[in-house]
DNA sequence: GGAAAACAACCAAGCGCTTGCTTGTTTTTG
DNA sequence: CAAAAACAAGCAAGCGCTTGGTTGTTTTCC
């Protein structure tokens, strides 16, 4: 369907890779260079052929979900057009990037925010940002449809929030599927009518 | 009303609160020695006269948190009995904990997780399922008494992660006070009857 | 009640080790 | 046979932590 987040043809992709494992699994100020070259099975100076610093694989890192994210939510919106239908979209994007093959990568993106230098977070936000405007659109058309009541805004820092925190609870492969979840968070933010 | 959580007469509380202002600014393994004794006034060696090692400060802070907020959880809860009273002194709590005096602490608590090693975890582990306990209760009440139609133990993850999420873009003195946020994550748990 | 012992808090110096990264050379590969 | 990819070796800086010793304040005890 989508093809994968890094190309395990390309070195270079294999190393990011394996650096996102890492630094998921670790923290990127706790994970050495050593080890990502382990983790490929080179040796630490070997890297430096592929990436100038240890820095550039977290932002390289970030940058690749960043758009791929991106380009994922553009496309589920683009076919769908009832206010419900995209909602779900919003969150079933996060969760599948979140629990799938990604997992990794999002994950530091999520957690790692603050190890990248002010000016690499600075380039960064620009292609974040795109990416939360199109959930503010998404939920204020929600609103506008009358199916929540909290402020657009607000809603989504609520929202994200929660999903966001599913990686330090939700394990794949368990009872609860990826969908079922996806559900369940529908349900938080759309209550049952009565 | 509540004693801080570090006592500033205490050379060994004034060390954990520097401690926890760095490691939630820049990380654990980011923080070195030299920067928290520089913080207080130190040197570096001299820090290891009242902490065995760099980990027993993060360890103590987090200690110190976990104990606090279910003390402060358990006092509300008990002047208060309507499900939905219950229910807002949980966020309360909370939030109050993330952005008030003991910011840095519950910061630490919630994003250095991993930092600790397993053997640490597990002993923090014991009391954190306390606090999570009084949750659990007081959700599982509040769909009894017809308040949410969400599983309880779904509920309480979604909406603690919300809550702890806020720490990434709420800033506490803006336009929006603790008051009016807890009253809009309130909303979020517990949408307006129609 | 006053000398002796203990203690808490710190400094100055530095040890052993790990860190990210560089350099020059060799191997692999299209 | 060149370009890409890896190795071998190591540097400078920084890391957590230890050591031995100096203060000033309590506590102990005859």
């Amino acid at each position: 369907m989508t093809p994968p987040l890094f190309d395990p043809e390309k070195p270079r992709d294999r190393l990011l890779s394996a650096a996102a494992r890492l630094f998921h699994r670790q923290g990127f100020a706790a994970t050495t260079v050593r080890e990502i070259g382990a983790e490929v099975g080179i040796l630490s100076g070997s890297l430096f052929h592929h990436v100038k610093s240890k820095e550039d694989m977290l932002f390289a890192v970030m940058e690749r979900v960043i758009s791929a994210m991106h380009d994922a939510l553009r496309a589920e919106l683009a076919s769908a057009s009832d206010p419900q239908t995209r909602l779900r979209a919003l969150i079933s994007v996060e969760l599948r990037y979140l629990h799938g093959p990604a997992a990794d990568a999002t994950g530091v993106l999520f957690h790692e925010w603050r190890a990248l230098s002010e000016a690499r977070r600075a380039v960064l936000l620009d292609g974040r940002s795109a990416y939360f405007a199109l959930w503010q659109q998404v939920l204020t058309d929600a609103q506008t449809a009358g199916l929540t009541t909290l402020d657009p805004t607000m809603l989504r820092q609520f929202l994200h929030g929660a999903l966001a925190w599913t990686s330090f609870w939700y394990k794949p492969g368990g009872a609860l599927d990826l969908e079922a979840l996806t559900d369940q968070a529908l349900t938080l933010v759309l209550p049952p009518l009565r």
